[in-house]
DNA sequence: AAGCATTGTGAAACAAATTCATAATATTCA
DNA sequence: TGAATATTATGAATTTGTTTCACAATGCTT
């Protein structure tokens, strides 16, 4: 059983155009007899006469005409597909969501997307929020791109290249006595309210680089979504966050708060972006990440 | 070299719907395998995975979305196009351009054709002004599917079925001095204006049943394109008419006009649909030619 | 009516899609 | 983690469909 195919759109077009099936063959680089064998199939088929049949050069019957209106309009449609295929082949066009486990990193991020866009109009860029646990399993069944996280793990077979590296800083109102510490301890924290992203402890630099290992409790945890309200609520001295240092530095203009380093001589991390091995080295891939390093350069410029 | 084809819609289409192949194949009636051949088929083609290879239950990646895209835009337009096709095999819509040899029955026509487009919503109906002559070859090749003539041809592999008979018969102001005869005879005409629509003489009764045959050449012809302005003409005197009786009984209320027979007993003519043969059965030509019957015998009865 | 241009046809050759049987791989669950 | 289960992949054989070749048939032109 025959159905209607490409094939005979293409035929049925070609027939038109050229106005008899010797010429359309040619153009199809075909023989006469292939079309006429393939008109027969879909008249057979379809049970309706695409042609007049009295007539010396084949002429398109009322069906015929409907085929060919139906042929003018999907043909282009395939010829288009055909075309975005050709820009993902060539690496024009592709997709790039991103999952950042870094909490603090949106803000960073955005300028580095915008100017990604403008290089790239025809990548598919977005961020993808609520998968930032398990974003290296989703990268790996490509639900996602790129992930921009400080925990390169080994068995997870994707490429981290390092970003830029910060310090994690204690921000606490200058109302706060530890405000008078030249460097924090863990355990300065233990009768302080810690203000935090909502997002498990494992995923916060101040446990694993810093209480955790310590064994050290704080008097009360906060969860709070905004890294503008966390500020807020440090400055006004209802507890205390630890936040990158390049976020503090962003506001640091201000005086009502004082950042302090973790531990005498500071705490530093990795900022890296996850990507699949095959596709780290597509060129728009490699150009993301050059331009979120640049930006990360110019935002420590900032202090 | 394999392009894209339905199938490949088809096939897209079904893995995402039912989420998996084997059940995909279940629904297109054929193996896995057959399915896995086929997108490992065109991913070749096309050169970019279609779905996301790492995961069990087999993902669209992006380039598959896309085509997905496609599939949902071109397949309906497909079934459509099969469903106009069933129509036209069921006989529920067609064409029926009609070619009307008879200049004056354009207003008998009319009619007809409203009542049959209530009926046959799906058939499209046009009457091609300009090929009145040489309407048969026209109609054998296709490029008309019925002709009211009055000359029905036996060369010509067509079916003539008769409509109804009428008189032409000549039209005078009754200022005229032909008013005053029972009937008139080709001679009368000698010194008179005629009349007539612009076609050739082969296609005018007052050619061809009246004045050729006594070998008569009118004073003057005058040609009109419109009936009713011909009508005017005839009123003020200006010239004479031959036209079918049943024309010159729509406007006998006007006490201006006589009409008279030509000869002693009139000339009577019938006019007939010519069909292709192979069309004269099918349902909405049958039902055309009926409408068609009953429309001449209530003109008929106006008088 | 003859000649030319065009379309149609059947058999053979060719190309492609599908199946069968089974391997490989991912996911789930104990 | 490993066994069980579910899912997809693969190669060879088979089946199905398409194209070619050679020539027949038909419509068109003069």
């Amino acid at each position: 059983m025959m159905r209607i195919e490409f094939r005979h759109l293409r035929t049925i077009q070609a027939i038109h155009e050229t106005g008899g099936l010797a010429r359309a063959a040619e153009q199809l680089n075909m023989t006469q007899s292939a079309l006429s064998h393939q008109i027969k199939g879909i008249e057979d088929q379809v049970g309706v006469a695409l042609f007049a049949r009295r007539t010396k050069p084949l002429k398109l019957s009322a069906a015929g005409i409907k085929l060919l209106r139906a042929a003018e309009s999907i043909l282009p449609q395939v010829a288009a597909l055909e075309a975005e295929f050709e820009g993902l082949i060539s690496g024009k066009s592709g997709r790039m969501h991103i999952a950042i486990e870094c909490h603090a990193c949106f803000e960073w991020l955005l300028p580095v997307l915008e100017a990604f866009r403008k290089a790239w109009p025809e990548v598919d860029v977005d961020i993808r929020p609520g998968l930032a646990f398990d974003a290296l399993p989703a990268l790996r069944r490509e639900d996602i791109d790129l992930v921009v996280s400080s925990d390169p793990e080994e068995a997870a077979q994707a490429d981290f290249t390092p970003l830029f590296d910060y310090e994690p800083v204690l921000l606490a109102s200058s109302q706060n006595p530890l405000a008078e510490k030249a460097f924090i301890s863990p355990d300065d924290l233990r009768d302080q309210t810690l203000i935090t992203y909502p997002v498990e402890r494992t995923r916060l630099d101040a446990f694993t680089e810093f209480l955790t290992p310590a064994k050290v409790e704080p008097a009360a945890i906060r969860q709070v979504e905004l890294t503008a309200v966390i500020l807020m609520l440090v400055a006004s001295n209802r507890g205390v966050a630890v936040l990158p240092d390049w976020v503090v530095r962003q506001v640091q203009y201000n005086a009502d708060y004082v950042a302090r380093p973790l531990t005498q001589h500071g705490i530093t991390r990795r900022l890296y972006a996850a990507t699949r091995h095959e596709d780290t080295q597509r060129p728009f891939v490699a150009h993301l990440i050059r331009l979120a390093k640049q930006e990360a350069v110019r935002m420590q410029r900032v202090g």
